[in-house]
RNA sequence: GGAGAGGUUCCCGAGCGGCCAAAGGGAUCAGACUGUAAAUCUGACGGCUAUGCCUUCGAAGGUUCGAAUCCUUCUCUCUCCA
């Protein structure tokens, strides 16, 4: 097997290929021009996209060139497959503000530079937008949709199941455009696979017959294992909601804590397909004598040093030990910094301190918290909800408040 | 185009004209147990300057001492027929 598949295949991303020994062939032949598409939904990617970039990653180390494709212009309908309800069509320009985003978050795990590392592909980006933009309806229908059988895609089980709901014809569609790109691809970049989650099968098995119709070269593809969380959860969710990328969105020490608080199950599991961790090393942490917590902190150092850089993983780092083992640096914690100004003579009600602090959303959860014995100041409890903390309570003008067991917040006085 | 069903608090989902801030479940939060894990048990779970007050049951009107519950119009969703 092509060094480049083994190692996915090490690392547990691979779910199915059209044709494994060809695939591996083809790779040993020469590097291998291969893509896969984000839809620039959101202005954050979260956890649960990045599996196939991981994956992505490992083929261009292999000496492979990838093609990150953002769906400019498939963002505009919105794949059905796994979703039980349609999506939202968002106008062209969020979706333009999406796309730069996501570029640089994909930027930090792929690397798209123009002098990659000898031996390594080569990346590209690329917009479908720029030819789905202007495609004449009339001549898609016969050069693409000619091509594509109602009566099979209805089998499919992504659209089998929207039958049951109701799935809209723009959204039918997408496979077709879908098809369309990998085709694109293959004529103007020379790509021969495309890579992505299990869910997308359907879609890239349609691409690959597309282009053998019309071209009659064999292309190639590549799915990998959707990502669940053996606690049952999706992947990249958390309680505070999706896990993304963008550190406005969620940031680094929250993602940090995220990746410290996976399941026993899953650490060694993640460690494999989200960190790019020599397999030799990742094998020390199986070891049953070694404690669970080690692979977890390294995991999550790992993973946000990709993501975030290593200055906040150390930063993030380093906070975690401050506040669960009491050393390390207080930089890294989440801090809100308040005006001296706020707080009057008689002090500021601790209720009011917590939502101020980000550590509930109204004075009722506040008070809960209180009452139910959840809240700290400084590291002692307090359960008085009519408490109010004034100005002597900062030490070095700022005051350390905790929520519940993992929560925390830095006030700092300015 | 015609007929029917329905929009309830984060989600699912119950709801007799007063006892409804609204059952139940899920999610979430806190506590206990732990290892910043899982599982389990307990409690909380619209907001507030809080034994009371305010805002919620698709939207706007109306009936009534009183409506999520009745009427009217509008709106959106779903199902069936042609």
């Amino acid at each position: 097997m092509n060094k480049g598949i083994q190692v996915l295949i090490d690392r547990g991303f691979v779910n199915n290929c059209t044709d494994f020994e060809k695939l591996s062939d083809l790779m040993d032949e020469k590097p291998v021009t291969f893509y896969c598409g984000v839809d620039p939904t959101g202005p954050s990617l979260h956890v649960g996209h990045i599996v196939p970039y991981f994956a992505m990653h490992h083929l261009q180390e292999a000496g492979n060139n990838p093609i990150a494709l953002l769906g400019g212009g498939t963002g505009l309908i919105g794949d059905p497959s796994g979703k039980t309800e349609m999506r939202k069509i968002l106008s062209e320009e969020t979706i333009k503000s999406n796309v730069e985003k996501i570029r640089a978050q994909l930027g930090t795990i792929v690397d798209f530079s123009d002098n990659p590392p000898h031996g390594h592909g080569k990346a590209k980006m690329l917009n479908n937008a720029s030819w789905l933009r202007d495609l004449n309806y009339i001549e898609f229908l016969r050069d693409v949709g000619v091509y594509f059988s109602v009566n099979r895609m209805l089998t499919f089980e992504g659209v089998k199941q929207r039958l049951e709901r109701g799935l809209s014809f723009i959204e039918f569609n997408y496979q077709l455009l879908q098809s369309y790109d990998f085709y694109m691809l293959y004529k103007n970049e020379g790509c021969r696979l495309q890579i992505g989650g299990a869910d997308q099968w359907g879609n890239i098995v349609a691409g690959i017959d597309l282009i053998n119709r019309k071209d009659g070269e064999e292309c190639f593809g590549l799915t990998f294992n959707l990502i669940m969380r053996s606690d049952g959860k999706k992947m990249g969710k958390s309680e505070k909601g999706a896990v993304f990328l963008s550190p406005e969105l969620y940031s680094p020490y929250d993602f940090y804590q995220y990746w410290r608080n996976v399941s026993d199950d899953d650490a060694v599991r993640f460690m494999k397909l989200f960190t790019f961790m020599d397999l030799d090393e990742i094998k020390e942490y199986e070891d049953k004598g070694r404690n669970i917590n080690d692979a977890k902190t390294r995991l999550a150092y790992e993973v946000t040093k990709i993501v975030h850089g290593e200055e906040e993983a150390e930063k993030a780092s380093s906070a975690a030990k401050a506040l669960f083992s009491g050393s390390g640096s207080k930089e890294g914690m989440p801090t809100v910094t308040i005006g001296k100004e706020e707080i009057p003579e008689e002090g500021i009600g601790l209720l009011t301190l917590f939502v101020k602090a980000g550590l509930s959303s109204s004075n009722g959860e506040a008070r809960r918290i209180v009452t139910q014995g959840g809240a700290e100041m400084n590291g002692d409890k307090v359960t008085d909800p009519k408490f109010m903390v004034s100005l002597d309570d900062f030490k070095d003008g700022e005051l350390l408040l905790k929520a519940g067991k993992k929560r925390f917040a830095r006030v700092v006085l300015e």
